[in-house]
DNA sequence: TATTGTTATACTCTATAACTATA
DNA sequence: TATAGTTATAGAGTATAACAATA
């Protein structure tokens, strides 16, 4: 099987070991996205709005109003399936749907009072159940390196 | 709105920035998750396997055979759909259901050769575009701030 | 013709509820 | 009674296909 001995240890400067190192990060990252999307899902299930919308929220209130196909790239989703996402925030009423002032084919999605006031609150509150799990559960040198992390996952996430 | 003026840097040292930058990371880290989910299922779909059914397959070859239960609490879902991911599985070949040697109410579930094989083949291609993305968009530096934060967050999705 | 938004429909994953068999 | 597994069903989220309106 040409496999290497696993007791001799790996070479930093080696840069087939640094190759393999990468891909085992990238293979365990994935699997720890997926479990921990479970998690969260679970976890936010009942709060009356869902981590996809939150997304979607907090964008328009970074960015400002912007169109269904817009949101639908940013959000690696399809615009038929972002429309279903606004759908949902319209009939909350955070969100309101609004004739674009030049383009008639197109419709601008903009934070209600409503919208914007959640999105303060979700900030405030800080979504409670993570923070407090990073607190309890990471050394602050734990919290720092993943405070570090987590930009550079965003970079991969919307490569 | 009592809000502190943004343009007055952090002090590391005061613990209610260290508590408000925790809840910040805390939130990011949740839509990161949540966007980098959606990016993987897309990307991954179509493979023959999903994500948590390749997390269930690395458990068993790492772990050996196991029950339904047990899989289901370790996955963090419960029984019935951890049932229905195995179901998949044994319908592709990768699992087989076995009596237990001593309790008749269990079932265990164990790798086929071609289970053990699906795994050794996934470790070895190292699932290529999320490794390929990070080999790209991140310098080395940022590859290990990220490889070291992979186990820690495996902690938080464990917890 | 190409683009934007929308509706209709289906599939995947996970949940809850209810049942059977065994301990 | 309690536990392990299963079946049936429902809901959330996203996909594809097809269409109307506008550029």
């Amino acid at each position: 099987m040409d496999m290497v001995d696993p007791t001799v240890p790996a070479d930093p400067a080696d840069p087939d070991d640094a190759a393999r190192r990468l891909r085992d990060t990238a293979e365990e990252l994935q699997l720890v996205v997926s479990l921990m999307g479970r998690h969260l899902r679970m976890a936010s299930a009942g709060s009356g709005v869902t981590l996809g919308q939150v997304s979607v929220l907090k964008r328009l209130d970074r960015e400002g109003p912007r169109t269904i196909t817009d949101l639908a790239r940013a959000e690696k989703v399809r615009p038929q399936s972002l429309n279903a996402t606004v759908g949902a925030l319209q009939a909350g009423g955070y969100v309101e749907r609004a004739a674009h002032p030049t383009d008639g084919r197109r419709k601008v999605i903009a934070l209600t009072d409503r919208g914007r006031h959640a999105v303060a609150e979700r900030q405030e509150a800080g979504r409670g159940r993570l923070a407090d799990l990073m607190a309890r559960r990471l050394a602050p040198a734990e919290q720092r390196t993943v405070a570090e992390a987590v930009p550079l996952l965003r970079r991969l996430a919307e490569a």
